[in-house]
DNA sequence: AATGTTTCTGTCCATCGGTCCAATATCAAT
DNA sequence: ATTGATATTGGACCGATGGACAGAAACATT
């Protein structure tokens, strides 16, 4: 596996070098033309349409890392979102470099550590809108209730829940009018919506 | 550094045991008090209250793994989100379930690559993206029909589709028709299933 | 014993949702 | 000019859904 440092011609930092000997220094260009499927490309963040860069690399089979000199949870984000396994910070030391390298081609991520709650809290406001859904939002029902929530929520019919918890197809509309109504929904499409965790406008008796 | 495979007294898997000789076998109330700092614990999603369990132990300094019989996206946001650094398959090969200490003691994540997309998808919409992966599903449908059946998904019902767009009802039903033809699908729920990308592909058992 | 919660069942009814039978108008391509 | 795809609307039919009543049995708490 060849090694790819992406960056501006002057961007020289020894500790890249001293992580990876063997490594390219190599501009965007040149890496288009170069990285290939294995090989390891770390990309600055500070490069022009560096999310396309690594979302081509990434789409052709390399393993692509992030170095960002001020990171953040939103570019941590994005980089994910375009392909990068990992994230972190252009003055890593060496040994974390290489720990990086480790675990992202072993099919890991990486992220800074004090990166990691924003960016999966940002997936977890992404999946729930609201904080802690399932735990709240089921948290809320009974037992019997949520058993029902969640057949319904996968796709089943009524008459098809009736028969897989062996109750008459009334009980599970009782069930179902107890769900609606502690969740404030109108009917099981909210509900598909709250629990597949997806932003729900409800209500709305204007339009 | 000490293995804790956390789960239902009989749920013994012998490629658990396979990838860590040198494991334990033990319930959650024992996790409790036998895992410490540095150690780590496989614990299984099908244990009442294993958020809870995953967020203590990792509060004390275990590295947590998650594992599941159903994988899928919203499950793995909450095992990340509890402080788990891993999310497999719990019948996954022990090569892999070494990989997956392998990467979460290097400080790594670890998720299935067939949910990596949607978890990281989740993040993209939290930013304010719009998800075009759903252009594989609606790509075969015309544009009108394309409207419809998003307006449907975000659970509105025809009638409103019918307001919002200013065509009668029967028009939304008939283009809902051809959607759930074209699309192969029964009903509307299906739709939201499959435009929030619910349905994941169980890896076979081969694995 | 009284109370409250949960689970389960019933009937009636208005509305919604999905499919069958159509038909008409527009537009692009042949 | 004919064909094909698209968008639109109509009527009728029937199953699915959800709400508004209501009641019974099991169980835990007080």
């Amino acid at each position: 596996m060849v090694h790819f440092f992406v960056c501006h011609g002057r961007d020289e930092i020894p500790r890249w070098r001293m992580a990876f000997p063997e490594s390219s220094w190599v501009g965007p260009t040149q890496a288009m033309e170069q990285v290939g499927r294995g090989d390891m490309a770390w990309v600055m963040s500070n490069l022009d349409g560096w999310e396309t860069l690594v979302r081509d690399l990434a789409d052709r089979g390399a393993i692509l890392v992030v170095l960002s000199y001020t990171p953040d949870p939103a570019q941590a984000s994005l980089a994910l979102i375009a392909g990068a396994r990992g994230y972190a910070h252009a003055l890593s030391p060496a040994t974390l470099l290489r720990q990086v390298a480790l675990v992202t081609t072993n099919q890991g991520i990486w992220v800074l550590p004090e990166l990691l709650t924003s960016v999966v809290g940002g997936t977890f406001k992404a999946l729930g809108g609201r904080a802690r859904m399932q735990g709240d939002v089921l948290g809320a029902l009974t037992e019997r209730e949520r058993t029902v929530a969640v057949a319904v929520a996968e796709g089943r019919t009524n008459k098809e829940v009736a028969r897989e918890l062996d109750i008459t197809e009334r009980t599970v509309k009782a069930h179902l009018g107890a769900i609606f109504r502690k969740l404030g929904i109108r009917d099981r499409m909210q509900l598909v919506l709250r629990l597949s965790q997806q932003e729900v406008d409800i209500a709305d008796p204007s339009h």
